[in-house]
DNA sequence: TTGAAAGCGCTAACAT
DNA sequence: ATGTTAGCGCTTTCAA
């Protein structure tokens, strides 16, 4: 049924080895019978028994990618960059997701070794440290993403968050904003650093900080279109009225547009709006959002990048911990 | 380093062949030693070489989804369902992502089949027969989702397509529309199928089909908002106004939406509007939008149970024509 | 109840 | 330039 390397080499009145070799390009092979083999192997629609290869030279050319999320088009970006990035040196990737669950998660991580893949890259769901430090000790390197758990040494690839708040805040005064509302995340760690760009770009920018124009994320207010739209009511029947808006994401920012675009105002001539996330089918609808890209494309060549390094060089490499810089997507509504 | 069945054994002096006895449940060995191999494989967090195990046995217990892209929040509804259905059996789901490129797509089919996956299911974006007919010479059965080339014989689930126009224009006439829009999709097989339920829900809710409601794909505008909204705006201004809505798209729901509004009138009372696709991050904005889900998790959940029962079943199975039925999806636009 | 031998498909190391 | 041997980690088969 399925096509052996002994097949073609029986077939050829050849030994494996000599299939074998051509097929992995080796030199020592006669032009003659290489063409002859090549010529065979194609015919019959060969394909290599990977499992059984592996198990012979100890890696299995493959790495795992646990997300927190299918349908999370972040990390679908992350995976394709990854997944384009190794495919260069033939590697492959195994994408697993935890669906926001640590158990889940766990029992992935274990699936993938047993799969035997070569390297890890992981964006995980796990409160603690603990399940990790298990893992550096396995064979697979293991390269973290998108979040860290602080105190936890192991390779690294994230986005630099204090640049989101940062760049959104100095991109909304470089446009001439000068009462620039933030509405805030959940009180993350991630939020809290976004939170301290937007201050230093307030400063660096000589733009005064009003606390009236920080709206913190509501309790019992589950649907985000909706809570930017109110926060944004609010705001403009407020004291100081903002020319300037960042959102903690998209959602909050649409809502916060059709606010401002229903009291009559313009966006942005009269309020400038920014999101974060660059969520796809959010971006074209009434304003086009300008919006924080949160670079998962880099992200996912950084980290296959980085895997790649783990694996090939023979000594450990030290840990390496990447930030890459978010990126102010400017369309419309700024 | 990695622990292997050779060091339980040695370590509790017994052979290999107990612990691997005790690890698949054989019930020939005593409690005792049972218990003995079970405490120090957790000690040793010991992991099964899977790898190591198919080769021996012949199965990897994984199967390889393949579809057409990462992003899609679609294609993330099948695989998450299709992943929960087969872990049942113990089976692990390998992702690859065509992105929507047919060699890439050949490309990654061969990978998973050197991987040795049990069966292949496939949302193909091959133009083509040709190629699935090798396929379909391959160990692993193959399923195919969402698409298949017409007159190819192959397992497939996919979705009822008729019904999605007919549930939709049904719905809409049941909210007492009398005057139903129809804003189309490419020229495609199943856009025509789409069609021919909205005319025969016409029909059978006995309203009259109005040849200036439907509009055609335009050809050049990539914006799906943006052509939404512009129909729309064509439509309001036609002689007969439409007081209902379905686009083949969400977004281009959106424009509609946001056309009617703009107008002064009211959504749903004057006009009501359905999409299609039921994206998420798109259905909780201005107005909510009811729209035609396309179950993609029903069709993950039977394209797994149909790959487990091809592999199960010793006779090749008679290839099955799943088709399910999309969901009515009421939210406040209709 | 336990274990020895053989072999899955491939390749590293070493003959010829 | 081609082939032989051995073995990766596991399980099937059969013997003790």
């Amino acid at each position: 049924m399925t096509v052996r390397l002994k097949d073609i080499a029986d077939d050829l009145n050849l030994s494996k080895m000599t299939i074998s070799k051509v097929l992995r390009g080796q030199t020592d092979v006669s032009p003659a019978t290489k063409a002859r083999v090549l010529q065979r192997v194609k015919e019959l629609n060969y394909r290599p028994n990977i499992t059984a290869r592996s198990l012979r030279t100890g890696n299995t050319y493959s790495m795992g990618l646990i997300i927190p999320a299918l349908s999370d088009p972040y990390f679908a970006d992350v995976a394709r960059s990854l997944i384009e990035t190794v495919r260069g040196q033939e590697y492959g990737v195994l994408i697993s997701s935890a669906e926001g669950d640590p158990d889940t998660e766990r029992r992935e991580i274990g699936l993938q070794l047993s799969r035997q893949v070569d390297a890890l890259i992981v964006a995980s769901v796990q409160e603690s440290a603990e399940f990790f430090a298990g893992l550096g000790q396995q064979r697979a390197p293991l390269v973290l993403i998108d979040r860290k758990p602080p105190s936890f040494a192991a390779h690294f690839v994230g986005v630099r968050d204090q640049d989101i708040g940062y760049l959104a805040a100095a991109h909304l005064a470089e446009r001439g904003c000068r009462k620039i509302a933030y509405l805030r995340g959940a009180r993350t760690a991630e939020a809290d650093l976004r939170w301290s760009g937007y201050r230093a770009a307030l400063a660096e920018c000589c733009v005064s900080f009003r606390p009236e124009l920080v709206v913190e994320p509501g309790e019992m207010q589950p649907n985000e279109y909706r809570r930017g739209y109110d926060a944004m009511v609010r705001l403009l029947e407020g004291r100081i009225k903002p020319d300037g808006v960042m959102c903690y994401a998209d959602l909050l920012a649409q809502g916060v547009i059709d606010a401002v675009l229903q009291r009559g105002l313009r966006v942005p001539a009269d309020v400038a709006v920014i999101g974060c996330g660059d969520l796809p089918w959010l971006q074209q609808l009434r304003v086009p959002l300008s919006s924080m890209n949160l670079s998962g494309e880099e992200v996912g060549k950084r980290a296959g990048r980085l895997a790649l390094r783990a694996l090939t060089s023979k000594e450990s490499l030290p840990f390496r911990n990447v930030l890459v810089p978010p990126r102010v997507v400017v369309r419309s509504s700024t």
